[in-house]
DNA sequence: CCATGTGTACTATCGTACTAGTACACATTG
DNA sequence: CAATGTGTACTAGTACGATAGTACACATGG
């Protein structure tokens, strides 16, 4: 597991870094990016890739196994948790997208955005960015 | 001008107060719904309606002069700055919406959610909720 | 003039996010 | 056993957002 790769992290954002972590991680394993029994990065191996403090990184990770989503090993690096085998319904993943869409909506009525206008920028980024 | 119906806010929220309200009265200029010499809330006014500190509304109004949003008159309640005649094209104020469409667009990418799907999430989100 | 309503400066306090460094219990590997 | 690598507890400190209460200079309206 590249730790380079496995979340990025935007330490100018007001947004904490450990819910940054929290969120790209609960996204991944939906996805089925991260399947039951992937190891993910150390603590220490993760701190040091993102310039960030093993402590952060460790809150996040406590967090993420009392929601379910990882599984402690004793002396061992985590692993995603056994419930989470594949990617589920795209419905479902939608679903995690709601609330930011629900943002963006919010803005753009308040900056009386026609609705069509805010659907094709939204299509210009979706496909100028993959 | 009616503080309830000025700014809604989202204590929860991990975005400061403050920043809430000067993204809001931004968009609110730019849509034209604010217009040049339009009085605002009170600074005291705003904080009771919000059930917020008086010196967090008036940090965010003072930034907002900085700015040049709004204008301030001694012992007077401010008011939209002069230069901000009416609503920008929609071009320009599309991209105020630019920022978080891009955030949706990466969480969109994380879930591995086909563009389509995300699309059309967003459509049925913007039509159910004017 | 005086009461009222503007915005703001000032200091103090609180909670949270993050950093910093140390120390511990555990498991694997040799 | 010893070295190494797991996650975590602990205390201390820094920075920021927000609250709290007081005080000031200014403009308006009676």
């Amino acid at each position: 597991m590249d730790p380079t790769h496995f979340v990025q992290i935007n330490t100018g954002s007001p947004e904490p870094i450990y819910r940054q972590l929290i969120e790209q991680v609960k996204r991944r394993v939906a996805a089925g990016q991260l399947q039951a029994g992937d190891e993910i990065p150390s603590v220490r191996e993760l701190a040091q890739a993102l310039a960030v403090h093993p402590m952060t990184i460790s809150k996040a990770y406590s967090m993420l196994e009392m929601e379910g989503v990882l599984e402690r090993r004793r002396g061992l690096s985590m692993v995603v948790a056994a419930q989470h085998q594949g990617a589920q319904p795209t419905a479902d993943r939608a679903e995690l997208l709601r609330p930011t869409l629900e943002k963006a909506a919010a803005e753009a009525r308040q900056l009386a955005l026609p609705a069509a206008q805010a659907l094709q920028l939204f299509k210009t980024i979706l496909e100028e960015a993959p």
